[in-house]
RNA sequence: GCGAGCGUAGCCAAGUGGUUAAGGCAGUGGAUUGUGGUUCCACCAUUCGAGGGUUCGAGUCCCUUCGUUCGCCCCA
């Protein structure tokens, strides 16, 4: 027999089962709520508004934004062709195409700056390992149109505000920068000077890189070339005034608003859109892939891709990363419902669906028992629903337009008029606000 | 793309070539056909991810494949 997966590198997001006992594997939609919720929260509170683009996109957006030569557009692209013979690929970041809805969309011209968020899933077509997987998600920001280190502050606050807010802990937030492009030409030039001599004492990978993309050897993870690199010379020699003075005052200000950071001169990141000021924030916690968020300006992005010459900066956070953090921190728990309904008898479990509709247009979570099973056997899973009560609907009560409300922890029991509950409804509100300790 | 490990029920698992695949949790039915959380009883894998091979005999050994875990590369 054949049963059909879901791929590699991609996962379900159940809701968490009503108790324990019955577990599942796999990842709880719980923590990815309170992830969300406190995302929109905090981006509401600094004026960022959501923006949200297509999954997938005309191949030669990312190829030209994130940079022919990197990784990610080499090898881990999902791309493929459409019926009608066009490239298309699935978007393996947000950046890209929130710029080119930027650009397309011309919110250019409503001047001053916009600040925009967006989340979903992106792809990238790798092996999956702890905090990797091939459809992952990410919550972002972006900022166009200012050059002003303030907006790379407020950028790395928000992120910073974020994390915090969840409450998670042992995270380091390194900071670099990586100049502008005539810098980054200099200094590639000096490293290049110094690491040649060494180029037989190299990793395999790092001797490849030589050639092709030598700031990367600064953060191999091999210990004979971190040694070399130990005493390589650091870009932040090599930047010029402009440059100087900008990562000057975002520092400068990062520590007026308190926000500890960690310079590290030897952080590079790995498309080839960024500018002066990068950065990363890690967990100790996470195994090998230890990058919670990652970010930095792209000055030259926005003209890159068509558009007029626009400064902008942005991160991105990985949400299974943050998730697998938060999951230990704090538990998954199921959600509760306020009251279940158990009713027995045609015209009882009628009543009994009429009497939920009304309850949950009152703003009640009603779950309503839908077998036909003997009291007994509704009642064993009314007390699993976790409900403060019940309510219990037979024959006499459907006769009577009564019911027996029932507090399922007390066990305490009496029978009203349905029309005297509906009519009372902030009666009944504080009194499951006080069965549930509130 | 490369390396190593692992797949026995929804979950946790015992089993290590000899015939009937332990046990626990969860689930279903009953004791209890208008009252739950406890308890007791019964049921719950013709089959060990899938396919092929070796063998008198395979969950156990071999191959392929899929999934998964951790790492490399790289990144969120």
């Amino acid at each position: 027999m054949e049963t059909l997966q879901s791929l590699t590198g991609t996962e379900d997001i159940l809701p968490k089962p009503q108790w324990v006992g019955q577990d599942v594997k796999v990842a709880d939609i719980s923590t990815w709520q309170r992830v969300e919720a406190a995302a929109r929260e905090i981006f509401h509170r600094a004026a960022y508004r959501e923006i949200r683009t297509p999954i997938f996109e005309q191949t030669a957006l990312f190829e030209r934004g994130i940079g022919e030569a990197t990784d990610v557009v080499g090898k881990e692209m999902y791309t493929f062709k459409d019926r009608s013979d066009r490239s298309l690929t699935l978007r393996p970041e947000g950046t890209a195409g929130v710029v080119r809805a930027f650009i397309q969309q011309s919110l250019y011209a409503q001047g001053g700056v916009q600040r925009l968020w967006y989340t979903g899933p992106m792809f990238r077509y790798e092996r999956p390992q702890k905090g990797r997987q091939r459809q992952f998600h990410q919550v972002g920001v972006e900022v166009l149109g200012s050059r002003d280190p303030r907006a790379d502050v407020e950028v790395l606050a928000l992120a910073t505000d974020l994390l915090q807010t969840l409450g998670l802990r042992n995270l380091t937030f390194y900071l670099n920068s990586v100049g502008n492009p005539e810098d980054r030409a200099r200094y590639r030039e000096a490293l290049v000077a110094y690491l040649t001599p060494y180029k037989d004492q190299l990793d395999p990978d790092s001797q490849d890189r030589l050639s092709r993309n030598p700031l990367r050897i600064l953060d191999s993870k091999d210990e004979k070339t971190q040694a070399i690199a130990e005493d390589a010379p650091s870009i932040l020699d090599y930047l010029g005034d402009d440059s100087r003075r900008h990562f000057d005052s975002v520092q400068q200000q990062l520590t007026d608003l308190g926000i500890a950071f960690e310079l590290n001169p030897r952080l590079v990141r790995g498309l080839d859109y960024y500018t002066h000021t990068a950065f990363e924030i890690q967990s100790s916690d996470l195994g090998a892939q230890a990058t919670v968020c990652g970010g930095g300006r792209y000055d030259g992005l926005v003209k890159e891709l068509g558009g007029p010459d626009t400064p902008a900066v942005g991160w991105a956070i990985g949400l299974e990363r943050l998730t697998l953090l938060l999951e230990t921190l704090h538990p998954a728990t199921a959600p509760k419902v306020d009251l279940y309904v158990v009713s027995r008898g045609e015209k009882a479990e009628s009543n009994g669906l009429l009497l939920a509709q009304k309850l949950r247009g009152a703003g009640f979570a009603v779950e309503l028992d839908l077998s036909a099973a003997a009291f007994g056997k509704q009642f064993k899973r009314a007390d699993r629903s976790g409900a403060a009560a019940c309510l219990i609907l037979g024959d006499a009560e459907a006769e009577n337009g009564t019911v027996q409300l029932k507090w399922l922890q007390s066990g305490e029991q009496s029978e009203l008029a349905q029309a005297d509950l509906l009519a009372d409804v902030e009666g009944l509100r504080e009194r499951l606000r006080a069965a549930r300790g509130e």
